[in-house]
RNA sequence: GCCGGGGUGGCCUAGUUGGUUAGGGCGCUGCACUCAUAAUGCAGAGGUCACGGGUCCGAACCCCGUCCCCGGCACCA
């Protein structure tokens, strides 16, 4: 589905949980999203992209205790490290936020008291486990005990490995405290829910005309199909944003962590342009705007259902397209910190350039399916694609005309070569949206293999020792492939933009190749314009 | 169990409304080329499209049944 162009696009991507490292897993969903963010430039969209950390919640809690530091010190050892992370792999947000922040905090408090008011939330007596030896209240996923119907060891609310029965709270037999290893129990408490169910009727609807992935919608509209249970909206927990009304409680983080999307709007547009400190209003209230979120399939649930909910509740704008990534798995088999298997950002970022993981992460498969890592796969994309098509191009062509000419030489564009860019562009364009980034390469690939076809079928090595009538066709084949070579830049910038900034210098251009737009594929080259001499564009990788 | 996504030559995979010899990549074989990072180009071998039935002039694609793989099943970031 095509958007709007008329209308002003906020593009954002999920908010990671910084409680610990960036991985390859992370990025299957923000490279993209900062991939669709440069296209939608290139074709002439006003965007802005909004990304943050999500700092709340009990993990980050424990995480700070384990390493017996505060809450506060773990989010900004992680949030650094994040924020340096997407700058090292030029995922340019124009704003990354925080959800602790104090806009946050003040925007999540004015949804939740709207929400309050319109008769969204209504509070409960509910049991919940409690460990006196740590002296807190466990989330579900913390407590371990018995199946009180199958006897088989069972997690919280769920029997996952016996008979696969819900478990009420209260439930679960000889409860056991997974942090500290002792003995828990259950305690009554009360706790605030939000009406999900009475918004059935509207998220059907809602979903119907959602754009985005499939996978986003088919997952959600099933979700409909079944019972809408209230969602606490709790917690016991010091760290987090207050409930309105109560010291003891703060919100769930999956209602402050998605509003951080409005808040970090805020922060970015606060001060800035005519439109004063409302300007952010422009995206979120009265659909003036397209709002596109790029998430992993993970956590579908959370913006196709429960998010849209609670901004009909408050009145807010709502989100346009929701586009889910696949998840990423390493050799075959799920991520697994405690097996090794895992890729850490930090390591791949010390062998290898960042623009060759970008292209790998979107090259290897459709952006709504699994992604299945392995280092042979990625050395196979390096040295096969980049290396031999791409790269190779791009040097054999410019050394041979710096050596030849050392200017973009004169001659004509032929036909055939401007109809394999127009059919290029026009594919690109598709597949952006589409949202299948995969289409994008392999297109812009395509058009790079015609380039070395063309060069070869035309034999300019030949021709340039036959005399002047020789040099000058020889100019010509090489301006024509010259000229594939930029239209195949700018399409490829949005994938790997600090390498085709190095292709773009080569080829003597002067503007910015990152604010030029998708229609110059087809301007011709300036003739006499001078080349830089040439340097390799990518290394093999040898394993 | 329920729901979703899959099962296409040795391997990975395209095929969105059914239509001429099922595309592409890796690997493999042969030839050509030397401008280029032993990179490139051209040609070729290799498939009963999981299985069984059905609809149709015609099905990888639609319907029914069977088998196998993966994921989700809610308060878990």
């Amino acid at each position: 589905m095509r958007i709007p162009i008329e209308k002003p696009v906020l593009v954002t991507s999920a908010l990671p949980y910084v409680n610990g490292e960036c991985h390859i897993g992370h990025l299957r969903t923000y490279v993209p999203a900062d991939i669709y963010v440069r296209m939608l430039r290139k074709m002439g969209y006003d965007v802005i992209f909004i990304g943050g950390s999500d700092t709340h919640g009990t993990p980050i809690v424990l995480s700070a205790e384990a390493q017996g530091i505060t809450p506060e010190e773990v989010v900004e050892k992680y949030h650094k490290h994040f924020k340096r992370t997407f700058q090292a792999l030029s995922v340019n947000f124009d704003y990354y936020g925080r959800t602790d922040s104090e806009s946050n905090h003040r925007r999540t408090t004015e949804i939740v008291k709207k929400l309050i008011e319109n008769g969204y939330v209504h509070k409960e007596e509910t049991k919940q486990a409690f460990c006196s030896t740590c002296g807190r209240f466990l989330p579900d996923r913390y407590v371990e005990g018995k199946c009180p119907y199958c006897g088989a060891v069972a997690r919280g609310d769920e029997c996952d490995q016996g008979c696969g029965k819900h478990l009420e709270p209260g439930e679960i037999i000889e409860p056991k405290c997974k942090i500290c290893g002792n003995e828990a129990d259950f305690k009554q408490q009360e706790h605030f829910f939000f009406k999900l169910s009475s918004f059935a009727d509207f998220l059907i609807s809602y979903l119907d005309k959602l754009g985005g992935t499939r996978n986003a919608r088919n997952y959600a509209l099933e979700w409909t199909k079944k019972e809408l249970r209230d969602w606490c909206i709790t917690r016991a927990l010091e760290w987090g944003v207050k409930f309105p009304g109560r010291d003891d409680l703060v919100v769930y983080v999956w209602v402050d962590a998605p509003i951080g999307y409005i808040s970090s709007t805020e922060e970015l547009l606060g001060g800035r342009g005519g439109g004063g400190e409302d300007e952010w209003m422009k995206y979120w209230k009265g659909n003036k705007a397209t709002i596109v979120h790029f998430i992993g399939t993970d956590i579908i649930y959370h913006h196709c259902i429960f998010w849209p909910a609670m901004l009909k509740g408050a009145g807010y704008s709502l989100p346009d397209a929701v586009v889910a990534s696949g998840m990423v798995k390493i050799n075959g088999g799920t991520f697994s910190k405690s097996r090794g298997n895992v890729v850490w950002v930090k390591e791949f970022l010390e062998r290898f350039h960042p623009d060759t993981l970008r292209y790998y992460l979107v090259a290897q498969s459709s952006h709504t399916k699994e992604l299945n890592f392995s280092w042979d796969s990625f050395s196979m994309r390096v040295n096969n694609e980049l290396v031999a098509i791409l790269g190779n191009l791009v040097h054999r062509v410019i050394s041979f005309a710096y050596k030849n000419f050392g200017v973009v030489p004169e001659g004509n564009i032929d036909e055939d070569v401007f109809a394999a860019i127009a059919r290029t562009k026009e594919e690109e364009t598709r597949a952006v949206d589409e949202y299948e980034f995969k289409k994008l390469v392999d297109s812009a690939m395509k058009l790079a293999d015609f380039g070395n076809s063309f060069f070869q079928r035309e034999e300019p090595w030949h021709l340039i020792k036959k005399g002047d009538a020789g040099r000058e066709r020889c100019g010509e084949i090489v301006k024509n492939v010259l000229q594939l070579i930029k239209a195949v830049c700018i399409g490829l910038e949005a994938v790997m933009p600090a390498k085709m900034e190095e292709v773009w210098s080569q080829l003597g251009m002067e503007s910015d190749v990152h604010s030029v737009k998708l229609d110059e594929m087809m301007t011709p080259i300036q003739s006499g314009q001078p080349l830089k001499k040439p340097k390799r564009l990518f290394d093999r990788v040898e394993l």
